[in-house]
DNA sequence: CGCTTTTGACCGGCGC
DNA sequence: GCGCCGGTCAAAAGCG
């Protein structure tokens, strides 16, 4: 079953030496890490991060979190992005042009949390947690249905017309033992699905915060049994409940509770109006560490994010090539274009 | 006892 | 319309 819409434009890992002195601004400097192509015929090239280096390395000295330097997405130009995206996803056709731009892709080119300025915040939570008692109330049950509906699930009726919104999300994937790892916030897990073509399940959290709809996915690559990959969907509305936010991220500090080895990769979704932009993201923060991100820089506010990535550096890293052999969650991140072309070679 | 995890069933989206 | 699949629900079980 060809993957609707969640493919993204991005992936390759750079496996680079590092300076210990400095090593952010070492691996800031790498070159062309990036040099493939997206649906839509959008290619990129062999990117410089030079400027990236010198627009943000200024920051990363001060016990601020690489991602808290990072700037913020201009919102204006979301809106007309993701409506776009919306009426394709809407009409199911991928568009057949190649002079289009914006990939069929969706939701991992995120899809701001807001398609509308009416419905902000967790409010808008494609209805993880209050839309569920509305729906319950509108669903207007007869007696002589309910026991009917007892022996069923009590499941939320979708409103029709509506479609889903998607919270933007990212991903990243990392090597480790631990499949749930932990990033600062709570977490329950509320459920499990098989995933195809892979030994191993795919496990679904929900931050436990109230009112808090981030959700969490974890799976493990199909061929590489110590990849995992993360993904996260939504913001969360809170502080993290373990770390406050200023004093964690992804500087030298080594408090993770896992004894990880070596560095860390991260393979984030690469949002469109970066891609218009050609400002791809690679962040490093450690000589252990290689992020390469193409998530909007607000998803790196995330404290939850910044915690994960400070647990997780000291991870080794995969080969990009098996990397893009994963069946799993990885069809959502990097289109089947690119996972051929990258098998090929 | 309260919270979390497990797990089977259900729903909606999507391709054919 | 049908079937597959991803995502979610919620009761039951597990755990501290």
């Amino acid at each position: 079953m060809e993957k609707k819409g969640d493919d993204n434009c991005i992936v390759s890992m750079a496996n680079s030496t590092f300076s210990d002195e400095n090593p952010v601004a070492s691996n800031f400097a790498l070159p062309n890490i990036f040099d493939m192509s997206c649906e839509g015929d959008y290619k990129w090239g062999s990117f410089g991060f030079v400027d990236l280096l010198s627009a943000h390395n200024q920051d990363f000295g001060g016990g601020v979190s690489l991602f808290d330097s990072l700037p913020h997405p201009p919102p204006i130009n979301l809106q007309p992005l993701q409506q776009q995206q919306q009426e394709q996803h809407q009409h199911k056709k991928p568009l057949p042009s190649p002079a289009s731009t914006v990939p069929e892709s969706s939701e991992v080119l995120n899809n701001p949390a807001t398609p509308n300025s009416s419905s902000i915040s967790s409010s808008s939570n494609e209805g993880a947690n209050n839309e569920d008692q509305t729906n319950n109330n509108n669903k207007g049950g007869d007696d002589e249905e309910q026991d009917q509906e007892k022996t069923k699930k009590q499941l939320k009726p979708k409103k029709k017309n509506q479609k889903r919104q998607r919270e933007p999300r990212f991903a990243f994937m990392t090597k480790s033992e631990v499949d749930h790892l932990d990033d600062g916030y709570r977490w329950r897990k509320y459920g499990q699905k098989a995933v195809k073509n892979s030994p191993h399940p795919r496990s679904y959290y929900r931050c436990t915060s109230a009112g808090c709809g981030v959700k969490k996915r974890v799976e493990r690559s199909s061929d590489d049994q110590t990849i995992v990959v993360t993904t996260y969907e939504g913001q969360h509305i809170h502080p993290s409940p373990i770390t406050p936010r200023g004093n964690i991220g992804i500087m030298a500090s080594d408090s993770t509770p896992f004894g990880a080895t070596s560095a860390s990769s991260f393979v984030v979704p690469q949002p469109q109006y970066l891609l218009n932009q050609h400002h791809p993201f690679i962040y490093t923060s450690s000589p252990s560490l290689n992020i390469t991100s193409t998530t909007p820089p607000s998803t790196f506010n995330n404290p939850s994010f910044s915690r994960f990535i400070n647990q997780e550096r000291r991870i080794s890293t995969p080969s990009p090539a098996a990397l893009l052999r994963d069946h799993g969650l990885l069809q959502d991140i990097v289109p089947s274009q690119m996972r051929n072309e990258n098998d090929e070679n």
